[in-house]
Parts: C-alpha cells; sequence; structure tokens
DNA sequence: GACAAGAGTCAACACGGTGTCGAAAAAAGT
DNA sequence: ACTTTTTTCGACACCGTGTTGACTCTTGTC
C-alpha cells in the first residue's frame, strides 16, 4: 500500500530478459567457447524460448558485443590507471600495474577471452585491438619518459616495439595460465621481466 | 621410355586426393579460420564432391589433426635444435633461436594457428601444449646450465617462470605480429628481452 | 584380357541449429 | 476500458553436417 509511486524508472521486463541473457552468457563462456554455446541454451538459461532471444540480440555475435560494450566502461577507466603514477618507486609500480592487469582479467576474462578468438566477430577483435593498444601506448609513453630522464638506457629496441611485446607478454601469461602458477609467482615473474627490460644495460 | 619401373611405389589415387585435400585446407587457413571452411569448399579444392570427403577424413576436426600429423615431424626436429648449442656467444645464440621459432612460424603458422584456436579439438590443442612443453623445458634446462656457471643470477624467478613467460611472449610476439614489426625488429627486440631477463642482475 | 576385390565416388537422405515471420498475449500508458 | 507498444513463441524455410548404399573405377592376378 506504501508503494512508492514516484519515479517509474525501473527497468522494463525486456531489460531484466535482456540482462539475464547477457548473465547467461557470460556465466557460460566461462566454461565453453562462444561457437560451443546454442541459442536454445541462453535462452533457457534467460527462462524465454529459444526465438524470443532474437528478440534481444540479433545473433550470437552481436550479443558478445553487447558483453563488451557492458564491460567497456569498468574497463577503460582501470586502463586510465595503467602506469600513470610513476613518481613512486618503479619496482613495486610495475607490480601494481600488473596486479591491476590480473584483476581486469579476473573480471572479465571469460568476456575478453570470447572477443581475441579468431572467429569472433571483427568489431570484437578491433575493441581488444584498441584495448592493447591503449596500453601499448601507456606503456611507450612510459618508458620514453624513462629515457628522457636517463632512468632507462635509450633504444634500440624502440619503445614501440619494447612495449609491444611486454604488454603482449602479459596478456598472454595472465590469461594462458590456467593455475599452472600462483597468482604471486606470475606477477612477481612478469614484474621482474619488465624491470629488466626496460632497465638493465646489456 | 626409359621409365624405371622398378618399385610401383607410386601413391594411389587415393594418397594424392588425400594430400590435395591437405594441401587445400592448408591454403585455406591462411586466409579464415577453421570454423569458417565448409567441406564444401575443401572438397571442391580438391576436385571431389562433398560426401567424399568423408571417405578420407571423418570431420574437418580430425582433418586438422592429419595437417598437424603432417607437419609434427618437422616441427620436432626444429625444436630439437632449440638452445641446445650453448657454447658460442650468448646473445647471438639468441638470435638464432628466436629466428628458428620464427621461421617454424612461416612454414607452419596457419596450421598451428588453427590448432590453438579454444574450439579446435583437444588432441590439437594438447599437441600445441607439448610443443610448448619442449620449448619451456629446453629452456629450462638453459638457465639452469647458465645459472650453474655463475653466467645468470640465480632466482627468484624459478627458471621455470622465467621460461614459461619468456617463451609464451615468443610465440604471442611471433603469431600475433601482422606485419606490425618488420621481421629485423622483432626478432631483436625479443632477443633484448630474453637477454635481459636471464642475464641482467636488478 | 577377363575378372574379382577393394578403393574411390556420389546422390539422396536424415538431422540439428540458425534465423524469420506473423499472430497472439502481456505490459504500459491514457 | 481501451489503445499502443512491448514481448512471446510456434511454425516454417534454410543451410551445413554427416550417413547410407548403390555405383564406377583401379589394380592386381591368372
Amino acid at each position: 500500500m506504501v508503494s512508492a509511486p514516484a519515479r517509474r524508472r525501473g527497468p522494463s521486463k525486456g531489460d531484466r530478459k535482456q540482462e539475464a541473457l547477457l548473465e547467461t552468457a557470460e556465466r557460460l563462456l566461462a566454461v565453453k567457447p562462444l561457437a560451443e554455446i546454442g541459442i536454445e541454451e541462453l535462452a533457457k538459461g534467460a527462462g524465454i524460448s529459444r526465438s524470443s532471444f532474437y528478440f534481444y540480440f540479433e545473433s550470437r555475435q552481436a550479443m558478445l558485443l553487447a558483453l563488451l560494450a557492458r564491460a567497456s566502461d569498468n574497463l577503460i577507466t582501470q586502463v586510465e590507471g595503467w602506469l600513470e603514477p610513476e613518481s613512486e618507486d618503479t619496482r613495486a609500480s610495475l607490480c601494481r600495474s600488473i596486479e591491476l592487469a590480473v584483476k581486469m582479467w579476473d573480471e572479465h576474462g571469460s568476456v575478453l577471452f570470447a572477443a581475441q578468438n579468431p572467429d569472433a566477430p571483427a568489431e570484437a577483435r578491433q575493441f581488444m585491438a584498441d584495448l592493447t593498444g591503449r596500453l601499448v601506448a601507456a606503456t611507450e609513453d612510459m618508458i620514453n619518459r624513462k629515457r628522457a630522464t636517463g632512468a632507462a638506457p635509450p633504444g634500440p629496441p624502440s619503445a614501440h616495439s619494447l612495449a609491444t611485446m611486454l604488454v603482449g607478454m602479459t596478456e598472454h601469461g595472465i590469461s594462458h595460465n590456467n593455475g599452472a602458477l600462483g597468482q604471486a609467482e606470475l606477477v612477481d615473474t612478469l614484474s621482474t621481466i619488465w624491470h629488466r627490460a626496460l632497465f638493465a644495460t646489456d
């Protein structure tokens, strides 16, 4: 009776069903690749019929894009913090950044993994390329600053190629480490390699 | 007419058709992922009907396994040369090994790339895991030898985690470098990172 | 050079998953 | 209450896969 009428800003039924589909998808992606997930399965997980799925998404691929869009804000915010505060001790700063990358993967790994699958739609792969590109660009800037102050030796290798390989190693190391290495060892190994690659003179 | 009769070891017609299928597959894999290659397409490429394909292979996945088996000998031979001759100058030796990896990729890249796709059959992924495992093991041994002689500083990071990350970086760097970096720069960057990661003291 | 045996071929079929359509039910405004 | 818009779903068309069984072509043998 006291039901607050006020703003009817409740998400409509459709919004909730769409969200249920996305959550089901994310749950299933943690277990098997996108190509092995049937529309039926998705629909059942959200309590609707198979053909109703198409009311919400054009295809399985389109749903992946929606999943990426949903994660995007969070992801981009975190990427902005990547390597920024360089005032502090260098080694600890590297650890923090790599831990941030691990965290990003913990939160969105299954979606990101699906998006980098070779037969994901081009837009999804572009999204991943952009994300990686931001990381590389930030790393490149950091290297150039360190080199300018003499803290890091000059190239070759160029800041760009160094950044590309280190970011690639980090993404690969994190996403393909299936419990083989403990998280602490993983972070430690990666940050050691980063540190040596950036600051060691041969 | 001097056609040496001797051994009638000519590959039977079927053998030739099977080979034609494998070659068609390899050619197509260079262009698009396995999942996007239809049986029809493969069959047409070998000049047979779609249903004849199944005389040769149980499925597209089974054909991928045959493709791997075909590359396997060559691949394993090359892996055995990986990091072996450690007598010479360290830096040049690293370059040689990485160039070898680039060469392996040039020769078999499209098949290896398909085999590491998440929805490739488990056996294909196992093959890739084995191959990577061999590379990691060889690297690990090399690190341990260098550490034993004092040429490289002791861990942490452990030889194993270091080897895992470096090999991973190399595979990733090579397989995802789509002409972005020239081959010389790629090899140079990778070998610099290897060298610093292995021999630099922090 | 005829003839079996087996190697290779393919049209026709069954099946399973995708995506579309239009009619009907449910929800939301007025 | 009744109109509009949102949501649902059964029925259908379509496409690619994999199977079957009858056929033809090779290949070796006497």
